[in-house]
DNA sequence: CGTGAAAGTTAGAACTA
DNA sequence: TAGTTCTAACTTTCACG
């Protein structure tokens, strides 16, 4: 990737509603060239998105926990992301290395919708699960690419 | 919350350029009073930023892990997360329930880099650490709240 | 919350190195 | 191929009802 794009993904990934007249100034090109690019990157996939960061707590999913999960027939195809992708509460899966097979992230509104969610978890892909239990969150979704911002 | 104001957080969370046009649309309000709710939000901090989902291979920064950490003197004051929050490579923090005190999220470049890392994260907040490599990642950074996009 | 007008932004066509 | 400039259509912002 060209320093140009990695500088407008920089951008974005630290303030995706900043106009392409803005994008423009911080990097020397003119505003159509910068669209042009965005469209590009957006097209390989590079960016992939753009999200509002919202305060989990204040949006009512106060209950955030960390499900490692393990299949329960280790012969079995393992076919597990797609088998939970249609549930909601699972904001990402991780597979990795270690005793057990994926770490998925979830947000709960309360204990009781956390339980529902792992009975779910482990009846839709045949897992075993451990979960961990966010107490709280100091900080989380940082860009790592991006310049720090201060909202 | 209101229920127009967790549409509006919602939209926003699947696709955080949507216009305030688009937005007044989708929520039958006028412009300027969706303009108004996203400010108001904005400020009481509902909405905590807008972030492009970057691919992270594409980025230059293909290894993700997951690092747990545990204080090596349970006795000093644990101000854990304040003194790992300059390190950029980590992209979030948690305080978790279980054997470990915090687990964090991290993004680099590749193994000896982690290597790096890991050294650095434990000179900075004195703890031991757990490392759990991440393999891939079938998905990531879905917005709980939001009706699935399909870009 | 809505309206409306001024200021600013986007998207795309035409052109240039 | 990658960039600029130009321009019409659209969006944002803000004072006012």
């Amino acid at each position: 990737m060209e320093d140009l794009d990695r500088r407008i993904v920089e951008l974005l990934a630290a303030d995706a509603r900043l106009s392409y007249t803005d994008l423009g100034k911080s990097t020397g090109l003119s505003t159509s060239a910068v669209h042009q690019r965005v469209r590009r990157l957006e097209e390989r996939g590079t960016l992939r998105g753009y999200r509002a960061v919202v305060d989990a707590e204040q949006a009512g999913m106060p209950l955030t926990a960390l499900i490692s999960v393990t299949p329960v027939d280790p012969a079995a195809p393992d076919d597990v992301p797609e088998r939970l992708h249609d549930i909601r509460e699972l904001d990402s899966c991780f597979s990795v290395a270690g005793d057990e097979s994926y770490v998925l992230k979830a947000r709960v509104a309360g204990p009781g919708e956390l339980e529902l969610l792992l009975a779910r978890v482990r009846a839709a892909a045949n897992v075993t699960t451990r979960t961990t239990v966010v107490l709280s969150t100091p900080w989380e979704d940082r860009s790592p690419l991006a310049t720090q911002s201060h909202p």
